[in-house]
DNA sequence: ATCGAGATTGACGTTCACGTAAGGGGAAGG
DNA sequence: CCTTCCCCTTACGTGAACGTCAATCTCGAT
């Protein structure tokens, strides 16, 4: 959150519906359909997230692509760097590795869900906290 | 959570216990207790987060000041910058402020509050996923 | 008196996640 | 053919949040 932060920079984000309307999607199209710019997904491309097909020099994103695209934004507003979204995608396409490659991808999954628990009480902190201010202000008319 | 971010910058930090023990606290115990650098706390003096007495040049943090501390990196560990931080700490601090100004602290609270359980329906959804290829790793063996 | 440990203030460097020109290609419409 | 529009790449700039020296200062202990 960070750079150019605005004052609420998390929006709501549905469960992404799956647009069997479309076959692929331009870059605009994504960016249009998830509130970011063009540069932000050609960054995440070079920083090796996301992987779209070319016809000629243009990007297309496939049904896949977008809903990674959306795994990488949820990843980001629940706090993950652009890093930490790739480890993570890492960990997913070596499903088929070896036995200990697999066991050491559990550990991480089981230590990133821990990690995650850690913030929703940190976060339940805060809602009960600025509850709390909230009825103090009520009551003070 | 930029910066130089390690692979699991979060860790959980208990509710604060009182430390009725001390009476006041020099930068190094916090540094110590809240795993921070002297740095980051005197650039969070700079921005106008904390304002610690001092005894001579040197700072001294009371319990308020403690405890204030340890609500600023909880606002950071759920994603607020310092900036969103300092606003929500002059919300407070305008408890006493005219009835408009109440009025627009409490719709900015209750803004927040819808943020923050937003962002806990993505941690949510980021669990369950995790979970969900977690079930896939163990079960293919 | 001095010595080291820990405090201070600048001031410049760094990383992350993009923003922002600057310049150019290709298709479509008038 | 020219303009418009959308796409591309390259490259330098930027804001947030510190890191990292460097040069003091100060205070208790030897």
């Amino acid at each position: 959150m960070p750079m150019n932060a605005p004052a609420f920079p998390l929006e709501a984000l549905a469960p992404i519906d799956a647009r069997p309307d479309r076959d692929s999607f331009t870059i605009s199209d994504l960016c249009a359909e998830f509130s970011v710019t063009p540069r932000a997904l050609r960054f995440y491309e070079d920083e090796g997230l996301i992987g779209p097909e070319r016809r000629g020099t243009a990007r297309i994103y496939s049904h896949r692509d977008r809903a990674r695209l959306a795994w990488i934004l949820r990843g980001k507003r629940v706090g993950f760097s652009l890093a930490e979204i790739r480890e993570m995608i890492d960990l997913y396409d070596v499903g088929d590795g070896r036995s200990t490659q697999k066991q050491f991808t559990l550990e991480r999954c089981l230590e990133r869900i821990e990690l995650l628990e850690n913030q929703k009480r940190d976060i339940d902190a805060h809602i009960t906290e600025l509850q709390q201010f909230v009825e103090l202000l009520k009551s003070s008319d």
